[in-house]
DNA sequence: TCTGGGGTCCTAGGACCC
DNA sequence: TCTGGGGTCCTAGGACCC
């Protein structure tokens, strides 16, 4: 059996891509929330040595010399073509994993042809259904299909695809994979390898077992396995529910007020709630952290939590412990940069809880009150209904100048055309 | 001037039990 | 002089992923 993983090129400026043409070609880079870092360069981006992460003021210039074309964050742009990527790659009945927004997992068939041929065809209709242009690698574990794709992606002779179905075929490439791109490695352990004057994949490989499982643990282990075409990793077609949920945010400008990070906190929770309930779940612990500045001195970072007796997915409790959280840390004459809320210890909705001291918290009413909620914000759009003390009539709160439209969810984003004769 | 957001897994160490 | 051994559970923090 193989594992292929495909992975979107360049997904973000290849997003950008379909509805503008006139990008291909130049320079184009899509930036984090707040528009602070790039997360997305095309490969003439890439050309100019803009690393992936870095910070955005630092390349302003050099992009704009170089005719450079610069996005902030479309997200429900790029989720919307994420699905169809995914949906087209199910029309292969293939077993599919989704990893990422714009990577998957598939599980190869017996060799009844080619696995390049078909590998070549995926690409092909992923193409031509979406726009979004796709790599492959197809190897016996997930850690070599990964290293495979990389090939695929770097090397144009290729056309998009590599196969390499032993470990006698993958080993004329573990011999120039660097250790930094195997996944799994970090630039920390990277930089122990290297100490240890291991740099390839291969050098790797050479090592002691015993030695490797002492030093980077069972998860290392699993690395080296996998690099062996000893299958650690299965794939996973059934999402596994989620562990927790997280809502956070930088601030352009920052925010010192008590009362407005009060009211931004308050819409965190909101959100968060919101997402454990969309999932059926609820929480039982929540915890609030607020950071100022991180790159400058004197920086200041707290958090604090609260546990539920009975865990929830009702707002306005989930409001009160965040309330009573941001109380605890709250410094005043600081300027804080960013803040977020995080909750756990997430279980299933409809398991019925009992506890003798604690009134049934969840109540119906209470659930019942949410689900309108939920519901008109589905149908009218998010935030059309909302509590006193979120933050929701202040303009936005991140830097995103720069944002395309909603082209495929949003009516009023559609690209009209014109046809000239 | 300016540096993202949302996740998972693993380990070490402390508290506690008998 | 001299202070056990073997568990479990929880939490904080680190490392990693995209």
């Amino acid at each position: 059996m193989m594992f292929a993983l495909i992975d979107c090129n360049n997904f973000y400026v290849s997003c950008e891509r379909v509805f503008n043409p006139k990008l291909f070609g130049r320079p184009v880079v899509v930036l984090s929330n707040n528009d602070g870092c790039i997360v997305a360069r095309s490969n003439e981006a890439k050309a100019l040595g803009i690393p992936m992460g870095a910070p955005f003021f630092q390349y302003r210039d050099l992009l704009e010399k170089t005719g450079g074309v610069v996005f902030s964050a479309n997200f429900p742009l790029y989720a919307d073509m994420s699905n169809r990527v995914i949906q087209t790659l199910e029309s292969f009945d293939l077993p599919v994993e989704i990893y990422s927004i714009d990577e998957a997992f598939m599980e190869m068939p017996k060799m009844h042809r080619p696995l390049n041929d078909l590998a070549q065809e995926m690409v092909h209709r992923v193409l031509q259904w979406t726009g979004i242009p796709i790599s492959i690698g197809i190897a016996p574990t997930k850690t070599l299909a990964k290293m495979a794709n990389k090939f695929a992606k770097k090397d144009p002779k290729l056309r998009g695809a590599l196969v390499l179905p032993t470990l006698m075929d993958a080993d004329p490439f573990l011999q120039r994979f660097p250790v930094e791109d195997i996944w799994g490695i970090g630039s920390t352990t990277a930089k122990f390898l290297k100490r240890h004057h291991i740099f390839y994949a291969k050098d790797f490989l050479k090592l002691d077992q015993r030695y490797v499982k002492k030093h980077l643990t069972v998860t290392g282990l699993r690395i080296f396995l996998e690099l062996s075409a000893i299958r650690c990793h299965q794939l996973e077609e059934i999402a596994a529910t989620r562990k927790s949920v997280v809502v956070s945010r930088s601030f352009t400008p920052e925010i010192s007020e008590f009362w407005d990070l009060h009211r931004v906190i308050a819409g965190f929770t909101a959100r968060a709630a919101g997402k454990l309930r969309k999932a059926g779940l609820t929480a039982g612990y929540l915890s609030v952290f607020i950071t100022t500045n991180r790159f400058a001195k004197n920086h200041y970072a707290k958090a604090a939590h609260i546990t539920f007796p009975l865990s929830s997915s009702y707002t306005p409790l989930l409001m009160k412990g965040a309330s009573s959280c941001l109380y605890k840390i709250f410094k005043q004459g600081l300027a804080y940069k960013k803040a977020g809320v995080f909750l756990t210890d997430l279980r299933n909705q409809d398991v019925d809880q009992q506890d003798f001291f604690e009134k049934k918290l969840q109540e119906p009413k209470q659930n019942r009150l949410m689900k309108i909620l939920d519901h008109i914000n589905f149908q009218y759009g998010e935030g059309s209904l909302f509590f006193a003390r979120e933050n929701r009539k202040c303009k936005s709160l991140a830097a995103a100048s720069r944002r395309s439209a909603r082209y495929t969810t949003n009516w009023h984003d559609l690209l009209s055309v014109k046809l000239r004769y």
